[in-house]
DNA sequence: GTCACTTCCTTTAGATATAAAATATTTCCG
DNA sequence: CGGAAATATTTTATATCTAAAGGAAGTGAC
């Protein structure tokens, strides 16, 4: 009982905290940027694919839905950062991947990225932050069924 | 340099982490009980506000648009779990609260959220889980400015 | 009192999200 | 080969979500 109660302050604060940080990155990103968290999202992912990646895997290691990620493309795409290209084996496949512009563009997102994390979360010691991303591997990975690897890491 | 890149790293669980249990979340809340997470946020804000919040009081709450309130409550209000209240002395402004319906209703999705939460997180020792807890409601603090009263406690 | 300012809510436009259906292709089995 | 089943993406119908504009109602200084 007691038990529960605890787990779920728990859940409660971390949603609490990542959703006021999200919250943050996003307002950041629009601002700065003139984008949003899920077309980072998408270009990070990508970033660390320069041959690009099918839509199915996107959508895949992004964990959201293929429609979700075929709007997404769309309007990168209608930018210039990002672009569609076929697969010579399968012709119902299609690549995404950046363009010299996305990446350029990204690179500075990125960049910025990492200075407002590193600020908002000055109050944890690096040394904290490591062990309780250590921690949090540990029990995400408890219930985890079967996760494709890690999203946007840079 | 490398501080930046461990506290990068804790979000990227972070997010990872909470996006995965929210995930779960969502699919149970629309599989067992037809309902989705926002409309659980908004039934369990105002669960603990018998006499109801304002409309404005509910999106700082929730920290979500204005707009965004207006069509959960609309939808709520559609399937009489909730019910808009005049306020007396204001005519600009609304309450917003559980009918007997929402509040039974919400009774149930409660218990289920409590115990898949428990369930989900029993990999976290109730005493690792105050600690963790502690510690984010410590360094979320640093860098929040003035955030309200928490989320879809129970 | 009244006019500017603020407050409260809804509406709008546009971007994200999902699940489910529709398309197009590929694979595989016999 | 031929058709069933699986795969890859887009489309569709809804529900969230935000920022910004709109409209109604309160507040305050003069």
């Amino acid at each position: 009982m007691t038990q529960a109660k605890d787990r779920v302050r728990l859940w409660l604060r971390l949603l609490k905290v990542v959703r006021g940080i999200e919250s943050d990155l996003r307002e950041n990103l629009r601002r700065d940027h003139n984008t949003t968290l899920p077309r980072f999202d998408v270009m990070s992912a990508l970033s660390r694919h320069p041959d690009g990646l099918k839509m199915s895997q996107l959508s895949g290691v992004l964990r959201v839905s293929n429609g979700n990620v075929t709007g997404i493309a769309d309007r990168l795409s209608d930018e210039g950062l990002v672009e569609r290209v076929a697969v010579p084996g399968d012709r119902r496949a299609i690549v995404l991947r950046l363009t010299a512009a996305g990446m350029s563009e990204f690179e500075t997102q990125a960049q910025a990225h990492e200075n407002w994390i590193n600020e908002r979360l000055s109050g944890v010691s690096p040394e904290e932050a490591r062990a309780m991303a250590a921690r949090l591997q540990a029990f995400a990975e408890a219930s985890e069924s079967s996760k494709k690897e890690d999203d946007h890491a840079q």
